[in-house]
DNA sequence: AGTAAAGCTTACGTTGACGTAAGCGTAACG
DNA sequence: CGTTACGCTTACGTCAACGTAAGCTTTACT
């Protein structure tokens, strides 16, 4: 079974990515995504899908749509140059020590937002303690 | 000593963050910061300072300045009623859920990027063997 | 044949987070 | 006393990432 079955029309995308008409044609624009022709509509191979699904997670890490190409870029090697590729590899290590300190910062946030709920949460207490005994 | 020697100017605190004197108006339009008034002239005080790391650091987890603001109040709960603060601690509930998911998406892509970039590493030494060989 | 649904292109609008320029005050330096 | 440095306000400009509206096709009913 070729990509017969493999092909998604615009609307069924937007169904299954949650994403609008727009956004799709947009992402193209930007050479995010590269749907076929079947005359004018476009045709989103499964291709497209894995690139989509990545760009949504990488938009959740805070990625500019640029970045995000750039990191696409890994999943495309097989028809690169080797001096391309070289520079291709440097940038994910870079954006890979990125997501770490990103990380270390995260696990730090977190600790200390937890340490603000329970420093709240005893003072809920105490309020709720003192209305109590003021009826 | 109280807060005499507490006091920067926006130069100050420009050189001391790395941001623009514009942006410190501008967390201060935004009600993020509240320096004082010397005349015209805006001082940042110590808490400013500690309310700046805090923005820096949300901003890089990609939070919008509004959420921001709203996580602030947290530090500033001891002037609230009871009914805001419930408020503010099930917002910071919330964003603690947000957090510690993406921290899980953040650890699912770092280990992605991990497994791509060690087969570009070895798809590079290949391309290096096959050169050798050629000459 | 009529019309509703899905698709297309072109192009102007919007929001957030500042940048940048104009014009003014004042304080210190040479 | 001129000018350089720092600071202020007001206000228009910008960039990313789409939203939204207009106007035109093609396909699918009924």
């Amino acid at each position: 079974m070729p990509d017969s079955e493999d092909l998604m029309s615009i609307r069924q995308m937007c169904a299954a990515y949650d994403v609008t008409p727009r956004t799709l044609r947009f992402y193209e624009s930007k050479e995010l995504l590269f749907p076929v022709r079947e005359g004018q509509k476009r045709l989103f191979t499964k291709s497209d899908r894995a690139r989509l699904k990545l760009i949504l997670r990488g938009k959740r890490f805070g990625f500019s749509l640029e970045e995000i190409r750039q990191l696409l870029e890994l999943y495309n090697i097989g028809d690169q140059q080797q001096t391309q590729l070289q520079r291709t590899y440097e940038i994910a290590q870079d954006r890979l020590a990125d997501m770490e300190r990103q990380r270390a910062e995260l696990d730090e946030a977190i600790a200390e937002l937890r340490e603000q709920l329970d420093w709240g949460a005893k003072i809920i207490a105490s309020m709720n303690q003192a209305k109590k005994a003021a009826e």
